[in-house]
DNA sequence: GAGTGGTCTAGACCACGCC
DNA sequence: GCGTGGTCTAGACCACTCT
């Protein structure tokens, strides 16, 4: 490989501290410094092409962020060796992750009403049982086909109706400040494999026992009250996750 | 709430910018700016808190990189809309997941053998088929108990003895590393749901059907060259993936 | 003590949005 | 034109590591 001095163009719209991260991160990735490796310090990066050291430094925490590097104070900054057996899977919600793909997406509604809450939903939701929450399973669509199949209970302590057209395109965090008419905050998810029962595997229209993804969701307001749980599940001879590149 | 006037301890072991981030980090997040408001504007928040704006500057892109913030230039910097519908799920390599639950983990090395390619394989490593090539089938334990069974096909071209002991304790990319001596670089992982069939079903101790999670890696080298190939099947009734926080 | 990264300042100029 | 964020500089002092 050509060890030119490679030198930032100050007439260009690339920031400096944008284009001296790309030669460091391009050396890095040539195998011109190896894991391990210790880069030039920071005032010889800054003499050698003519920057100044907070937009060295800046360049550096780029590459930081991204993983490729790490420094400790009073070393020096090395090469990361990459994590690569570390995975990290990234779950849009389903309208977004569908139009990536290039799907149309639709929801099918398929029950909305207001229950006395089961012993389940009364744990996570922290209400009464028997407290009248909101139930809803909805099937979502790919192109017209169900990809997966979605039940939730919301919170519901106010006596208005059902708005259904509410229930249609929108994912939970929405539904929940429509319907509790608060402001979720923040959310918890854990995802499961399992197979589907009879009820599940009819609701998507393939056999019993057919493998999915289930998501279970429980949606906090700024209080730390829970106000919305459910599962939702992905049919898993159509859907898997790819683990995400690096940000950079 | 108290709209005291928060100030930044100059002797205090904390940094400024890391004060002024707390300092806006607890005022979002009780509400005081709510999602979609405007903060103070760089200058002013300099003056406020009599730091100079780099100083500001890095607190606002600390909350930013975490998510709580962004900014539009020319416009100013705005609260963040929470992304409850994107859950974000990190798995990590099998023996540090199990030591961050408090368990023993162990490997048993069910067979390693130099193998002709078989098709699949071929293809994935991009090598002739009936190449040889190191085929492994691990059982992962956690106390004992199988908790994920591995097979692997790793490219291998070099004449020497498999080392049984290299395969004990190992993930993908080491062993690639000890055996094909080259470097992984990036690797290439699709998480699904499935069910275990008799074979895999015997070698997790569980039934047949019973849902697991099937992780496919692929490692390559920096010249882009697949190394490594295989999945890893984890028991779907002992493994659940949980959505990460924030970074911050 | 010399070298490293970590933090901070007080300016400067630019690009962009809005009026 | 003015206010906003985006970038950059040339210094400064500190904490840490190594020898």
């Amino acid at each position: 490989m050509k060890n030119e001095k490679m030198v930032i163009d100050k007439n260009s719209f690339i920031p400096p501290y944008y284009q001296l991260a790309q030669i460091l991160e391009q050396q890095i990735r040539s195998g011109q410094y190896r894991p391990g490796d210790t880069l030039p310090s920071e005032a010889e990066l800054s003499e050698k092409y003519g920057l100044s050291r907070m937009t060295v430094r800046r360049s550096l925490s780029q590459l930081a962020r991204a993983g490729l590097i790490y420094s400790e104070q009073g070393k020096g900054t090395f090469v990361s060796r990459p994590r690569l057996d570390r995975a990290v899977f990234v779950m849009e919600e389903f309208h977004t992750e569908m139009a990536a793909r290039g799907l149309v997406s639709s929801v099918r509604l398929m029950e909305a009403r207001v229950v006395p809450a089961p012993q389940k939903a009364a744990t996570k939701l922290q209400v009464p049982v028997g407290e009248k929450v909101l139930y809803i399973r909805r099937s979502l669509l790919a192109d017209g086909e169900p990809m997966a199949y979605d039940r939730k209970y919301l919170r519901y302590d106010r006596g208005r109706p059902i708005l259904e057209n509410e229930l249609q395109y929108q994912a939970l965090p929405e539904m929940v400040e429509k319907h509790g008419e608060v402001l979720p905050v923040s959310s918890q998810m854990t995802l499961q494999a399992t197979v589907l029962n009879e009820e599940e595997a009819r609701a998507l229209r393939v056999a019993p026992g057919t493998p999915a993804f289930l998501l279970e969701q429980i949606l906090f307001d700024n209080t730390e009250r829970p106000v919305g749980w459910g599962w939702c599940l992905y049919r898993g001879d159509r859907y898997q996750l790819s683990s995400q590149s690096p940000i950079f």
